[in-house]
DNA sequence: CTATTCAGTGTTTTT
DNA sequence: CACTGAATAG
């Protein structure tokens, strides 16, 4: 994978097998790794070794035979994470893994409500819903409702559902104090009802589920109270309130919980993360010991120095300062780019020429904060014909045809899953037209039932060449009958075949890369077979749903790594570009509003900056297109805050006088539709879109429209930090720069 | 009922 | 711009 580059080989267990295991540890991590069974808070910086800490504790742990493969939990963040630690111990330890309960929340969630079905009050084949999924139901509940969708938009409802989850709530318990929230009440009662009648799980109800089973059935919980002596997680800081209280229900018996740590690196509190369970821990578990990991093996000095001076701004710290016993390394790289083209352009070259000297690409990873930004860079990527690949953003199992093959095979498993039927039903189109449809959710509605319950009442009938809805449910019958007895990538296949998914795409013009696809849901069904211990086409589902990402055909060759900064985090590389370093991106627009977002953003530039081994890039465009438009935007403040003597500055080669010319179509249409000179012989300089200004008491800002002219000539300017305003020319004294 | 076109709309980050 | 939902033509 490309990770962990630097550990030295794993010394094979010969006389002294104990001692192997610690060879490479320092004083700090060998006292976590052999700590006795006791509540533990290892507070480890980025790159301080904590996953190497971990897994040698668990190696240690059954080697020495203080407990069972039987008796771990581990809980990661990333199903990323997770095999990389299941990888780590069995190349530590020549035992089965399996035994071991390793995994992220949602996915040991999962296996405990897979196991005990029953106690859960879910059927057996229960589905998962990603968050695609969940706003379809989630529309479908609004719709049927008759809900205002200008005043109840279904994200809304989602977020508002998810976070009543989260904080443990059903929908009787959630107090309500106006109506506005009854009515969300109402849509969550609703939804909740839906669910179940459909047996269909969205994520966060994997967690308050299994939390609710261990709550109410006390022979379960004192099963794996009994059963998990050593508790470990990892990434604790990003833990939410529901995933701590599960951790505390499963430890109160005799578990020791060995929590690892880093709350600057915190940077998903918008998903619930609370960084207050690092300090409630302590105070509940009566921690008395915390071990401060700070020593980083991992970047050169430059690099950490920018990221120690970073996160100095944030408050309410626990406090940690990294260091290094290697040297400064290079300075850190910043380029000023003219436009996002003439930044992807840059990073090309760069990457060309870092290439050319021997790193591999896949030892550099491009990084931004949101995914749409990496169109631009693909685009520069793939006519430089660099090799890349792409984490994240439309995953494999996200693909459009990718879904329609998973509803089929869900129908299959389940066929009382609305939201696969409504998906697929007239895909390939069979004649089922909305008229149809509307009648049968009418009955479904009257009955209280499933559409496929629905769908079986009007079946009924002569039943030769069947078309319509009767043909559907013949097809899905038929299907699920002959693949009872199959291996699950035939029944791929089987279904492929038979749902005219396949003559669909090979009809389509653009359906080559599709059918390719499909060609590859085989072969992932197949390497799952080989994989997983339980190879069951329910349990497929499931694995498609919980960990979308991970699959991607030709993931082997050498290629550069793109992906967001929240992907990139537990990962590194020996060379990171950073892009798109701009108020309004990065930090986001969005986090502007939100109380500690600012933090937030900050947090997630250190995770970025600390990916870096030995060589760090910064860049930001001046303008952007964004939504179809060119935006005009001011470098992140974060630049600010690092140390100008440990940047260095990149200018392009040949910038010439006006750098607001050399764009093409839209930006000189722009830039001529608004002169906004003065009049002529004006000694004021040109204001135009573009134009960089400082204010005395805004700061540095951009121009991004301009109005009127002499006495009333105004601008609007985009500040770094108070956001955009119209200002009179004549008044605000600007600078321009 | 289906296919195509059009206007409207929205956008961080992920399990 | 890219995607969705709805109106329109076939």
């Amino acid at each position: 994978m490309g990770i962990f580059l630097d550990d030295p080989p794993v010394a094979a267990p010969a006389l002294f097998p104990m001692s192997s295991l610690f060879s490479a540890l320092n004083p700090e991590q060998l006292e976590a790794v052999t700590l006795p069974h006791q509540p533990v808070l290892v507070l480890a910086g980025a790159g301080s070794g904590k996953t190497r800490v971990l897994t040698t504790r668990i190696a240690h742990l059954i080697q020495s035979g203080q407990v069972g493969p039987h008796g771990i939990l581990a809980v990661t963040f990333t199903n990323k994470a997770a095999k990389e630690m299941l990888v780590r111990i069995s190349s530590m330890l020549p035992i089965n893994t399996h035994g071991m309960w390793i995994g992220t929340f949602h996915g040991l969630c999962n296996r405990m409500l897979r196991a005990h079905y029953q106690d859960a009050g879910l059927p057996q084949s229960f589905q998962i819903l990603d968050s695609a999924d969940q706003l379809a139901v989630t529309k479908r509940i609004l719709k049927s409702l008759g809900a205002d969708d200008e005043k109840f938009p279904a994200r809304q409802v989602q977020w508002f559902i998810n976070n009543a989850k989260e904080e443990g709530l059903r929908a009787s318990q959630v107090e309500t104090y106006d109506d506005f929230a009854r009515k969300m009440v109402e849509f969550y009662l609703c939804y909740e009802q839906q669910c179940n009648k459909e047996g269909v799980v969205d994520f966060a109800e994997l967690l308050l589920r299994s939390y609710e089973l261990l709550t109410r059935n006390e022979i379960i919980r004192e099963h794996y109270g009994m059963r998990f002596r050593h508790i470990l997680v990892d990434e604790f800081q990003d833990t939410s309130r529901l995933q701590y209280k599960w951790l505390k229900l499963l430890a109160s018996n005799r578990a020791a919980v060995f929590a690892v740590g880093d709350d600057d690196q915190s940077i998903y509190a918008f998903r619930g993360a609370n960084t207050g369970n690092m300090k409630e821990f302590e105070r509940d578990f009566r921690v008395s010991k915390i071990i401060k990991l700070e020593q980083n093996y991992r970047s050169h000095g430059n690099i950490l120095d920018a990221a120690n001076a970073l996160i100095r701004n944030n408050s309410g710290r626990l406090g940690k300062n990294l260091w290094t016993s290697e040297g400064h390394g290079e300075p850190i790289r910043v380029y000023n780019a003219a436009t996002d083209f003439d930044e992807a352009a840059f990073i090309v070259e760069e990457v060309k020429s870092l290439h050319a000297e021997g790193v591999p690409l896949s030892q550099m990873a491009l990084l931004y904060r949101s995914n749409a930004q990496s169109r631009v860079l693909e685009h520069a990527l793939f006519n430089a014909s660099l090799a890349y690949r792409v984490y994240g953003g439309m995953r494999f199992f996200e693909r459009q045809e990718i879904k329609h093959a998973l509803a089929y095979l869900r129908l299959i498993a389940n066929p009382d899953d609305d939201n696969a039927l409504l998906r697929v039903v007239n895909f390939p189109t069979r004649g089922i037209g909305l008229r149809g449809l509307e009648q049968l959710q009418d009955e479904a509605e009257r009955q209280g039932s499933s559409l496929w319950s629905a769908m079986l009442g009007t079946g009924k009938g002569p039943d030769r060449q069947k078309k319509g809805i009767p043909g559907f449910v013949a097809l899905i019958d038929a299907m699920r009958g002959a693949c009872e007895r199959l291996p699950l990538p035939e029944i791929v296949e089987h279904m492929l075949e038979h749902s005219g998914l396949t003559a669909h795409y090979r009809a389509e013009r653009e359906g080559a890369d599709r059918l390719e696809n499909l060609n590859e849901l085989i072969n992932a069904a197949a390497s799952f077979v080989h994989e997983a211990e339980d190879d069951t086409l329910v349990a497929f589902l499931g694995h498609a749903s919980l960990e979308a990402g991970e699959h991607q055909a030709g993931g082997g060759q050498d290629a550069l790594q793109l992906m967001t900064v929240h992907s990139a985090k537990g990962l590194e590389f020996h060379s990171v570009f950073l892009s798109g370093l701009e108020e309004g991106l990065f930090p986001h627009d969005n986090s502007r509003n939100e109380a500690g977002g600012l933090e937030e953003e900050r947090r997630l530039m250190y995770v970025a900056l600390t990916r870096a081994r030995r060589r760090l890039y910064l860049s930001f465009a001046q303008s952007r297109m964004l939504h179809g438009q060119t935006r005009y935007n001011v470098p992140s403040r974060f630049l600010q805050e690092i140390p100008d003597r440990l940047l260095k500055s990149l200018q392009p080669v040949q910038k010439t006088v006006s750098r607001n010319q050399q764009r093409s179509d839209s930006n000189t249409e722009l830039a001529r539709g608004m002169p906004a000179r003065g009049p002529e012989g004006d000694s004021a300089p040109g204001w135009r879109i573009g134009q960089n200004v400082i204010h005395a008491k805004f700061g540095a800002g951009v121009i991004i429209n301009c109005e009127g002219r002499g006495a009333d000539a105004r601008v609007e300017v985009r500040f770094g930090r108070a956001g955009t305003k119209w200002l009179l020319l004549e008044y605000a004294k600007l600078i321009p720069v």
